[in-house]
RNA sequence: GCCCGAGUGGCGCAAUGGUAGCGCAACCGAUUUGUAAUCGGUAGGGUGGGGGUUCGAAUCCCCCCUUGGGCUCCA
């Protein structure tokens, strides 16, 4: 039960009341809807409805009127317990709500009414409609009964509510904040990529900001002990057969080229590549760990409804790797897997964020003992280094448990990103192993990891934290050199030069604009340092040096730029 | 995939039954400018694709494609 007293509580009780004011206004205008259910949500309320005819937004303003109107009667929320077969009938014309009754325990329910208004809840409500803070409904969409896709389609209303005005007004205009941080707004403004039915096109801006991405990922892997390796974009499709991923997830998967009477698929996963290096010869246990990494793009058919810009992709670059360990190397690889993920994370900026442990599904390969110890290693991983983990019990892929880290857009919705997985299906299905120092052969342990997550989401994530305004680092363009006339275009060649052979991506806006102009459009730009030269400049060799940010730090020489722009080149870690 | 919405020049938008227009960008010219949009001119689309209704269709109807929101948060 929800405690009465903390503020949250009260806001997601004042929401969920909220939301039964709705489904009274619906009910209102359309008497034969019937309801499925309303509950307060992490940031507002919605319910849903099975209605006559389909609602559009236009719709809203006519709802919130009425709900407006019922908040105005100032009528009670009433509860009741009543005998379920009693309940039966005060909803014998609701079959989303007899399918919820049938379900209860016991055999007395708590109905809760507000005027004639009657609905099947638990509560909390608050005592009177009049409680009830300022509201707003924002969106419809479709949803089917219980989330499931075989169940009927219901329209959904999502709407939100605070406790005063001034909280409502903040929350819309972070959502309109939110809107200008957008990945894919940002992604046409700053031209750096587009997308065409989920396959990335990586523009010039975009596609230096990603190698970078790649050349500091490739240095800190080669650093700690990782191999590189390349595989290639297609295989025969006996690999996928053979690894399952034909079978488990043929509805993702292209279809197959034929040539010759061969079937090659191109492939969903790096992992088999990574195994025919494993395999391509005889391994020993003095092998191991053998760390083999690569950027690998891999490609699957996503459903079309649920592409999202750079968030959900269907051909994307995992930054993947593959460990393959002894069974008593498990928990410091996954230790120091977990190390890396922190140290990249910390190096883009992203400061805050959660493990999530994902346990056996119900479905599972490998035995419970595997399971069992895997995940104690996982766990033991996590606490030896003083990290706790939000367990998510059954939510491991088949083949093993992992451990995840979710990063937000700017919504608030959480991708799953940075990844350690183990992986008792491969080893067996490939019978991929090493010779022991017993001579014998084992069955190694395979650890798969990204510790970005792929570089689609990762930037779309890192565009969306920074607001297109990335680490000088990572701009695009790190300076501009902006000459008031034409006259000072030659001074500001020289300076380009100068900064040029220093490794600084500086360029000079030649164009016969005015200074106000370019200045504008270098800070919609969000170029870190933008460099205005005229006569006053060009005399004492100097620039004057404004932010995106909008600061004037006022006129510098070249070293003192240098001074201020060098310890930004390089990633801070 | 499913529900609802939207697709108009490179981008952002207008025109809801009378034959497509605005701003920015582009191009040409003038201007040489002191920290968030200089001025003038030129060109550019037949409205996502296909079919239909109509004397006449961006506008209405049907099919398809693309795209946006959602389909997890358990009375």
């Amino acid at each position: 039960m929800e405690s009465f007293s903390s503020p949250m509580s009260d806001l997601k009780t004042m929401r969920h009341s909220a939301a039964h004011i709705l489904a009274q206004a619906v009910v209102g205008l359309f008497p034969e809807a019937r309801l499925g259910i309303g509950p307060a949500t992490e940031d507002g309320f919605y319910y849903d409805f099975e209605l006559p005819r389909p609602l559009s937004e236009d719709d809203l303003p006519q709802i919130e009127e009425r709900m407006r109107e019922i908040v105005s009667w100032n009528l009670p929320f009433v509860p009741e317990e009543v005998g379920k077969e009693k309940v039966k009938e005060m909803f014998d014309r609701q079959p989303y709500k007899q399918e919820i009754i049938s379900e209860l325990q016991g055999d007395r329910v708590t109905v809760y009414h507000q005027g004639d208004f009657y609905d099947l809840c638990r509560g909390p409500h608050l005592s009177r409609t009049s409680e009830i803070g300022p509201f707003k409904l924002l969106r419809t969409s479709g949803a089917y009964w219980r989330g499931d896709e075989k169940e009927p389609m219901l329209q959904r209303i999502y709407g939100t509510c605070f406790e005063s005005q001034e909280r409502l007004d903040l929350y819309l205009q972070n959502l309109a904040e939110a809107e200008r941080r957008d990945h894919r707004r940002l992604g046409k403004e700053l031209d750096l990529f587009s997308v065409h039915e989920g396959l990335v096109l990586w523009h010039p801006k975009g596609a230096i900001i990603r190698s970078l991405i790649e050349d500091f990922w490739r240095q800190e892997h080669l650093k700690r002990g990782y191999q590189l390796v390349y595989t290639p974009h297609i295989l025969n499709q006996e690999v996928f057969q053979k690894s399952g991923h034909l079978a488990m997830y043929q509805e993702f998967l292209y279809p197959p080229m034929s040539l010759e009477g061969k079937e090659y698929r191109v492939k969903p996963m790096n992992c088999p590549g990574h195994i025919m290096i494993y395999q391509s010869r005889l391994r020993s246990y003095r092998d191991l760990p053998l760390r083999l990494a690569e950027l690998g793009t891999v490609y699957r058919y996503e459903r079309s409804g649920t592409l999202h810009g750079l968030l959900r992709v269907r051909g994307f670059t995992q930054d993947d790797a593959h460990i393959f360990c002894s069974p008593d190397q498990v928990e410091s690889e996954i230790s120091e897997a977990v190390k890396l993920c922190q140290f990249m994370l910390g190096s883009f900026g992203f400061e805050e964020y959660e493990f999530i442990l994902s346990t056996r599904p119900e479905k599972y390969a490998g035995t419970l003992e595997m399971w069992g110890r895997a995940e104690s290693q996982l766990q033991g991983a996590l606490t030896n280094l003083g990290l706790s983990a939000a367990l998510e019990e059954g939510g491991g892929v088949f083949y093993g448990p992992k451990v995840d880290i979710k990063l937000y857009d700017s919504l608030g919705r959480g991708w799953q990103g940075p990844t350690i997985q183990l992986d008792f299906n491969l080893p067996q299905r490939f019978e991929v192993g090493y010779i022991g120092p017993d001579g014998g052969e084992h069955q190694v342990v395979m650890i798969h990891r990204a510790v970005l997550g792929s570089m689609e989401r990762f930037i779309a994530c890192l565009t969306e934290h920074y607001g297109g305004a990335f680490p000088v680092w990572l701009s695009p363009t790190q300076a501009v050199i902006i000459p008031i006339a034409d006259r000072h275009i030659s001074y500001a060649r020289g300076v380009e030069e100068e900064f040029k052979g220093r490794g600084v991506r500086v360029e000079v806006d030649a164009r016969s604009e005015r200074m106000n102009l370019k200045v504008r459009e270098a800070i919609l730009q969000r170029i870190p340092y933008i460099l205005v030269v005229g006569d006053k400049e060009e005399r004492a060799g100097t620039v004057s040096l404004r932010l995106r940010s909008g600061e004037d730090l006022g006129s510098k020489t070249l070293p003192e730029l240098w001074q201020i722009i060098q310890p930004e080149l390089k990633p801070c870690s």
